[in-house]
DNA sequence: TATAATAAGTTTCCTAGTCAATGATATTCT
DNA sequence: AGAATATCATTGACTAGGAAACTTATTATA
């Protein structure tokens, strides 16, 4: 409930900036690893191909992300951010800080920071590493 | 990450009883509810009208769900449980154990009650009940 | 070196939601 | 009583992702 809770408000958050939460994610994907072949952002996004390659045209279609050729290897291709897309990250990024201080704030600082722990321990144990898209 | 892949695995565990997650979701909420009419099932698991008319219809469709006609007003009608919906709950239910376990059964007992005694107070305050479904 | 196996991405088909429009009653207001 | 309005549920158009087939390119093998 309160992943969804928080989820579900964030994407209402970002969808005043025209973007959704996957796109979101793909984006800060991006900017941590670009230029990145889409078969890479699929493993970190925890996304099948098929879906990255549809998110990214749609990233593609709105300027936020170019493609560039790999000229070794003609089937693939790099994903990188335009100057555009670069430029939303810390919008996008002080939402989410927002989303969560909305949220978490309400905890005294160690009960944050046991939540932290616990999940962090969860989250260690399970190998997680995909970053939610929902 | 955590949340996503406790109900990952959740999914992957009911669908071999053949019902997903939404579907028993619903049963359950059915279970504690019936007969109840879609519109405050959909309140309950905090999905549209239109989600439940057709989920309802793919229960229906199973053979595990019925529906009733209201005699007092003829648009609405209730939902409710066939003997062969009921006796799926206890198998459910024990598979949403069983995945509990195995997520949350790593941690200190101490750990576990810290957690769901945090996770308690964020859904209070935001004043959350939706079944989450996915 | 021709051919088979494999790999990177895309596309198609399917499922499952939302949203908005609609249909069919019910209720309220005059 | 009849018109306007509200309510319950379904439907259709649309979106997003998964699975698997497909296309093209690369690598391995005989």
């Amino acid at each position: 409930m309160v992943s969804n809770a928080v989820s579900q408000e964030f994407a209402r958050k970002v969808a005043g900036q025209d973007v959704t939460v996957a796109e979101w994610s793909f984006m800060r994907a991006l900017y941590d690893l670009e230029p990145v072949p889409p078969s890479v952002l699929a493993e970190k996004m925890g996304m099948t191909k098929g879906a990255i390659s549809k998110l990214a045209e749609r990233l593609l279609a709105k300027g936020l992300v170019v493609r560039t050729e790999n000229k070794d290897d003609k089937r693939a291709h790099s994903l990188s951010l335009t100057n555009e897309g670069r430029d939303k990250i810390p919008v996008l990024a002080a939402l989410a800080d927002e989303n969560d201080a909305e949220f978490f704030d309400t905890l005294t600082r160690e009960e944050h920071e046991t939540l932290n722990r616990i999940l962090k321990i969860l989250a260690e144990r399970r190998g997680l590493d995909a970053t939610p898209v929902d």
